[in-house]
DNA sequence: CTCCTAAGTTCATCTACCGAACTACATAGT
DNA sequence: ACTATGTAGTTCGGTAGATGAACTTAGGAG
């Protein structure tokens, strides 16, 4: 049997688990904010079966996260790079960035941290109300069907 | 062959896609915050297989983002309840939502807006730096070592 | 002619997900 | 005493998907 397909519910968190529920995924996104192209530069950098690297590749292609690019003729050959909805993928990975800094390690927080490239210094996440700019919390908020809320002012 | 396991990478994207990589734990963490407590409250909304679903509930305890609260005695049952680490994982389910929300449907958006309980206004999720308020974008950002950069002012 | 790189594909093995059925324990009804 | 209902799982046979290793295809370098 497949594995359940949550592509079609109309919630937009269960579509999106839908990609980052693929085994391996964020971590083939990482790679590419971090600069990869090519399928033996992200093979080599996280180690992923190769069969697993082509699969996430392609759906990665066909959901319109990265696009394939020719970087060669002869013999024929591609590259992946970021789309514009692929860049806007990067705020889950900021989220899941500062969600497993704050709570997955111990009193040192991990080894790595997210920098500015102009500024140098270290960014942190967090997620805030675009309209109010105050931060998020799970409590204060509930799902709504779009038609029974009064639009905004 | 054990699916490899990212929950010791030395990464913060890597531990949380350790979690969120499982199938179905982003919406049982979604039901959760919709204020499920209960096995079957959890299995009908979802329609998850019940072996799946213990399996989830289990790992969440052991992580720490859910725990087991006894709510009666004869016969002993026990639901299910968000923990601060648990609900600091809206974040990620917030970032989740809104990318899927630009991004993976048509022009109309998803039929489910999330809505503030006080104001009855419509919640945007934005991920930003903390420090400055800016919006976050991949294209400005790097991944350092701690210990090479300049500790904040 | 052999070695090397790049981008995959193929293969056998094993794990984990699937739906359905079943178990265990208590209460309520007839 | 027997049956039905509610709750929280566990068990089971079948199958999709992950795994590591080897193989393929195409060209370039020594």
């Amino acid at each position: 049997m497949r594995r359940t397909r949550f592509d079609r519910w109309p919630c937009p968190i269960a579509r999106t688990t839908d990609l980052v529920g693929d085994w391996w995924t964020p971590l083939v996104m990482r790679e590419a904010f971090a600069g990869r192209r090519r399928f033996e530069d992200f093979q080599r950098a996280l180690k992923v079966p190769r069969a697993v690297l082509a699969r996430r590749l392609d759906r990665l292609v066909d959901e319109g996260l990265l696009k394939k690019v020719s970087y060669e003729e002869h013999p024929p050959r591609y590259e992946y790079r970021l789309t514009d909805k692929g860049r806007a993928f990067w705020d889950v990975l900021a989220a899941m960035w500062r969600w497993g800094s704050d709570w997955l390690w111990g009193k040192n927080g991990p080894p790595v941290i997210l920098v500015d490239n102009e500024t140098g210094r270290e960014v942190r996440p967090l997620v805030v109300d675009e309209n109010t700019g105050i931060r998020l919390t799970g409590r204060r908020l509930h799902i709504g069907r779009k038609q029974d809320v009064r639009p905004p002012s």
